[in-house]
DNA sequence: CCTTGATTTAATAATAGTTATCAATTAGAT
DNA sequence: ATCTAATTGATAACTATTATTAAATCAAGG
């Protein structure tokens, strides 16, 4: 049973080591996606398997959450932002010789061990003392999607009740906001993910958008 | 929002601390049914997290799986057989200092970490050895669960293709075995979780008892 | 080139674990 | 004892992931 690389497989290995994140599975099926319009999503996830599988790729179970993918196999630890649930390195001199990683604990045999951080990132510090604020300060790290603002609230709510993509227009008329404005608060809806466009100027709320609400 | 004491959840609470295991919602709900059988597993549920919340127990959301609750809430770590899951104590010593659980790491705000070891348990590492075993030797671990007997399958098998629940004479027809071992093995299944007996005398398949049968 | 058989895919259904909903019940203050 | 917000059991809904399946793709040989 050879391997074969597919454009698929190719893509998505790529587009990981590119990131230099630790991307989640829907995550990166959102970039490669941007390449290869019609790739799946449960191919992103077979070959984020088979790779890590292989041990191209690290798979990172963080605590009962998503998982998130790693390009980078070679020994080190992470830290995760309880906010905003960002993944990054962290490289901690000193704790491999007390930590081990292999050998026999209290009868275990140890094949490996994982050593997690939790807490704030800097972005979620600053966000944190000013959580009234109304506007979406891009942080990029995903804190946004916690603070919508009034009219971006009501443009997800009004494409949430009609049912099947709808235009800006319609958007429009629904919440009584300027069509101008509308068009430029779906712009940004769709930069976070809340928001697709499943038909040419036809839009909808994802399953992101309707989380990202009910916050 | 006084908190009151129901006995549900003393109940919970106590089970969890008299076992002195790491058990997930499940396993304590199926604990907790003994003494309380109209409990629903939403309440465990609810309140393992009240508790946790409270600082009461610890949840340890280990590692892309199922959840498991620790009645020991102070500093210390866990190690997780690869094969049954069982999660159970880690003290090392000289860690604490090199291995900060609060401070600032690279901007990171931390207010906690976690340090997992992955290995096999000392019973896996025996199983691993005479793996074909046609015994399902109790070791407690849950290992047990990925070797059914023949016969086993062949009554939990039966016990799929019906529907609803059925009583031990059926599944001796259905599979030709003998009355009196068919109900020998029911009763071995229902003890590991994957036959119930809704109905006196009748007995159904769990949705355990479906995964188990697949592996 | 053209078949052949294995691998992989997209689409979708199914699953596991957990959380949300809601009408009915109950703890505990008054 | 009465009242009411907290809690419960039952069950639906949800999220992340895995399984299934028919169709597409590929890698060799003939
Ligand atoms: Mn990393
Ligand atoms: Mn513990
Ligand atoms: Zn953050
Ligand atoms: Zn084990």
């Amino acid at each position: 049973m050879p391997v074969r690389m597919t454009s698929q497989r190719e893509i998505i290995l790529q587009e990981l080591q590119k990131s230099r994140q630790h991307l989640t599975a829907d995550e990166l099926f959102r970039v490669v996606r941007k390449k290869m319009p019609r790739i799946s999503l449960a191919t992103v996830y077979r070959n984020l398997e088979l790779l890590s599988e292989a041990g191209v790729i690290a798979k990172l179970e963080v605590s009962g959450r998503q998982r998130h993918f790693d390009s980078e196999v070679v020994g080190h630890d992470h830290v995760t932002c309880v906010l905003c649930h960002r993944v990054e390195n962290v490289r901690l001199e000193g704790i491999k010789e007390d930590c081990p990683s292999h050998g026999v604990v209290d009868g275990y045999i140890i094949k490996g061990r994982r050593l997690e951080f939790f807490g704030l990132c800097p972005r979620c510090q600053k966000k944190n003392r000013a959580i009234k604020g109304d506007d979406t300060m891009g942080c990029g790290c995903g804190c946004a999607k916690k603070m919508l603002t009034d009219e971006q609230k009501k443009v997800l709510q009004a494409m949430a009740d009609c049912d099947g993509p709808c235009a800006a227009k319609d958007i429009a008329a629904a919440t009584g906001l300027d069509a101008k404005m509308v068009s430029g608060k779906i712009a940004d809806l769709k930069k976070q993910g809340f928001v697709d466009s499943p038909v040419r100027c036809k839009y909808g709320i994802t399953a992101e958008g309707r989380t990202a609400m009910k916050g």
